[in-house]
DNA sequence: AGGTGTGAACACTTTCACAGCA
DNA sequence: TGCTGTGAAAGTGTTCACACCT
């Protein structure tokens, strides 16, 4: 079943936050847990809660709640996360080390296979169990390594050049750490992680009740 | 002048990519700037563009655009980045210690003035021109560096004490790189760097396209 | 009783379209 | 003429309130 209604952003993000409180419920030996509960857990209602989950379904019972593992189930498969994804990621530098070294995006089922740059430098270098390989050998990694995913985690200059090898070779999903937006096809989906504008929203929050009284 | 219409969320996070776009404008020798230029470059529309200018004031001038760097002036005072900002890192793992290395933090304006965790055997440690202090030192180091915002980039279990420790001292900006939904009290401001999030709306949109078809 | 699923009301955001100034 | 600033319209997202099932 294809999801004709328009699925909001919002919602899906919201999933990804329920999914992570429903395994830690699991590993609580929870059994079910209401929309209230997720709420709570959550920081928004549980109206909410019921209408993201019923975009795709209707997995509770009316009464009792819904079942911790069901669900769970159910938000896996609906976040692509029945199967595992194949990542790249650009740019070795302090970011991109910190997040091969991270380990959690095995663990959620995002295995990242290669690892590449421009520097000749860092070329070759070892990191966990992968080399560094140059970023001309992107379309062939991408290739032979069946990649869906990159992560960009280069300086902002550097950005447009890989941003062309990226869409070139036919990668359909990046997640964006540099501190660009980048302009791609309609055909590719970006994500930004941008710890700058999060920091400026939060002065800007900070000045507000500053001036406010 | 105080804000008094309701500024809405979106609208602040654009404020902050139109700035990094008026900086490099600027470095690039531009004197003025149209809504639409600014538009094609943030990935948004003209009307956006003018929409969030004019919720703080008539920057521009009809029939030329905006200068560059008055427009650049107008929004650092208005996100708050006229001022430094003291900050305290808590959790030296490997996030953390990416973000103490990360340099671009103070170029924005943000001194990173006090790292801190809960591990022994980390403490002592430097890191740039830090050293890492015990947690339990705390409140203290937020009394006397005058800490104004804290970066979380612990492990999720670590979260409730240290945000017990966070507000109690007073502190009313957290940036929190932990994959958890902090509660806090109304009083205190909370911006989340989540990308796992951003990972799963990745791989959600490219489930959705390989259905459609 | 207890808690889901959902149309309808409401709130917020974006886009449109154009008056008005340089 | 060119481009801003802004009400009004359209579009999205959230909350309410209640029918309905267990």
């Amino acid at each position: 079943m294809s999801i004709s209604k328009k699925t909001s952003e919002f919602a899906i993000r919201r999933l990804s936050l329920y999914l992570r409180i429903l395994e830690h419920l699991g590993r609580d030996g929870e059994r079910t847990v209401s929309s209230e509960q997720l709420a709570v857990r959550s920081g928004t209602t549980a109206a909410q809660v019921r209408k993201d989950l019923s975009l795709f379904g209707s997995f509770g019972k009316r009464g009792l709640g819904y079942g911790v593992a069901e669900l769970a189930l159910r938000i896996r498969k609906i976040l692509g996360l029945d199967r595992r994804w194949r990542v790249a990621l650009v740019g070795v530098g302090r970011i991109g080390s910190a997040l091969i070294e991270y380990g959690g995006f095995r663990e959620r089922g995002y295995d990242i296979v290669a690892i590449l740059d421009v520097d000749p430098s860092k070329i070759g270098e070892r990191w966990a169990d992968l080399t560094v390989h140059d970023i001309c050998e992107f379309e062939d990694i991408v290739r032979k390594q069946g990649v869906e995913i990159v992560i960009i985690a280069v300086p902002a200059e550097a950005v447009p050049a890989v941003m062309d090898r990226v869409t070139g070779a036919g990668v359909r999903g990046i997640l964006n750490f540099a501190p660009t937006t980048l302009r791609v096809p309609e055909s590719v989906t970006v994500k930004d992680v941008n710890m700058v504008i999060e920091l400026e929203a939060l002065s800007f929050a900070l000045s507000q009740e500053a001036g406010e009284e």
